[in-house]
DNA sequence: TCCGGACAAACTGTCGACAGTCGGCAATCG
DNA sequence: CGATTGCCGACTGTCGACAGTTTGTCCGGA
């Protein structure tokens, strides 16, 4: 985010010019320099970053599939706009997917991985206390990431992904969060208490506890400030 | 699948090049045209269907983010071959999201959608009579799709969409099923009651069971016949 | 003042072309 | 005889350009 957008981004990632585009759009959705509804125009992308429309419509088809980006027939993109029902169906796809893999690791959990996990909450207690909103949100998507990954099912850590980048768009609707590190630290201990436990029974309840939480959040706090999808 | 395939496949469905190649090559994977693992040519694709390269790689884009292509940068597009850890999680997470679709229906399903639910078990009866296994395995994908439907959540109809396409994949490997109608009316009444009764529990047993049977069926199928993912 | 139509600008959909890269084959060397 | 290296063909990644459509604006009339 301190690099220019207008000249070069970068170009030692990805010998693709596909990812690399679609990786620049995304961060510049989430961290909003696109505001929701946004008209993208093609032209305009492919000036602005130095290249063809090309990789810009195929960027956009990606950044389509994972939610980012909404697409009308001879309009063009347009960067997606949550309104308080899809926002709702987002976290309740989340509770599925997690509800899950809860209960599949309730049933077999390895001590690593368990370790993992609680080494995690440690690094996304520091992001918390280093005041980094963005940090602290990633870090904690990873915590959720590696208890999907730990199911071994990709297909399922796929959808998980995929909702995540929806996940990181909500951020960008919300005020302000400052929790300390302490109560974070607590919320995630309950998830891995209840696996350490082993009942499905208490898994379900931490988890769907978890997710109400953080669902509650984020809809009182779009409710505080503006409207979700401002009319253009 | 009776229009050939060589000049034009039907150019009056949508103005959309991208959505009418994307609906050819998914057609022509699912019944088997391409063999799992086989390489796309750009170029060769565009000229079998009469168009430039673009709307072909924007559609085989589509088509990658849907599971039923995979891409190797520099390499190209190749037909998803699943092999049977993939099968499993792809039926692990149907199961996910249909165990979750049951219980929301569980609490609130009104009679309306129980009737439409009830219907769809006679046309899908209807196609399995008709015996073309196809229509038989779109019906029934329509009947789980309503359920999913019926909860509301659109979020989560998307991700049964997507995983209905690889499902879809799943039919090029088994051999055969007929199944005689009866029993298919049965396994979908089972559901139905459930949630009628609006039991949790036996909602969960209900569909717990259904999408056993199914997914033993596809395994079962591909262990008799030919090796998944054959070595290029 | 308001409404309708026509014109113009901008944009998307699609195409053909060029350059860089990868895989396969053959000739050469150890 | 086997391994390596150079070359050739094919293919993907990317680009600029043209055509059809949508959108915004301006002008005329009621």
């Amino acid at each position: 985010m301190s690099e220019s957008q207008s000249v070069g981004f970068k170009a030692i990632r990805s010998p693709n010019l596909v990812d690399q585009v679609a990786d620049h759009l995304t961060e510049a959705i989430i961290v909003g320099r696109f505001t929701p509804g946004e008209r993208l125009s093609e032209v305009g992308l492919a000036r602005s970053l130095g290249v063809s429309r090309a990789p810009i419509r195929e960027a956009a088809r990606l950044l389509e599939s994972r939610g980012l980006l909404v697409s009308q027939p001879r309009r063009g993109f347009f960067v997606r706009a949550l309104d308080a029902s899809e926002l709702e169906d987002i976290f309740d796809l989340r509770l599925c997917l997690e509800r899950h893999a809860m209960e599949r690791l309730a049933h077999a959990c390895t001590a690593e991985t368990l370790a993992a996990l609680y080494r995690q909450v440690g690094v996304l207690c520091d992001a918390a206390a280093s005041g980094s909103e963005s940090r602290r949100i990633e870090e904690d998507l990873t915590f959720h990431r590696m208890m999907i990954e730990a199911t071994g099912n990709r297909r399922l850590l796929k959808n998980f992904d995929d909702l995540a980048h929806e996940l990181r768009l909500c951020i960008t609707l919300i005020t302000k969060t400052h929790e300390d590190p302490d109560s974070i630290a607590d919320c995630h201990h309950l998830l891995l208490d209840a696996l350490e436990s082993g009942e499905p029974a208490r898994c379900r309840e931490a988890i769907d506890y978890h997710i109400g939480v953080a669902r509650d959040f984020v809809v009182r706090s779009v409710g505080e400030s503006r409207p979700l999808a401002r009319p253009h």
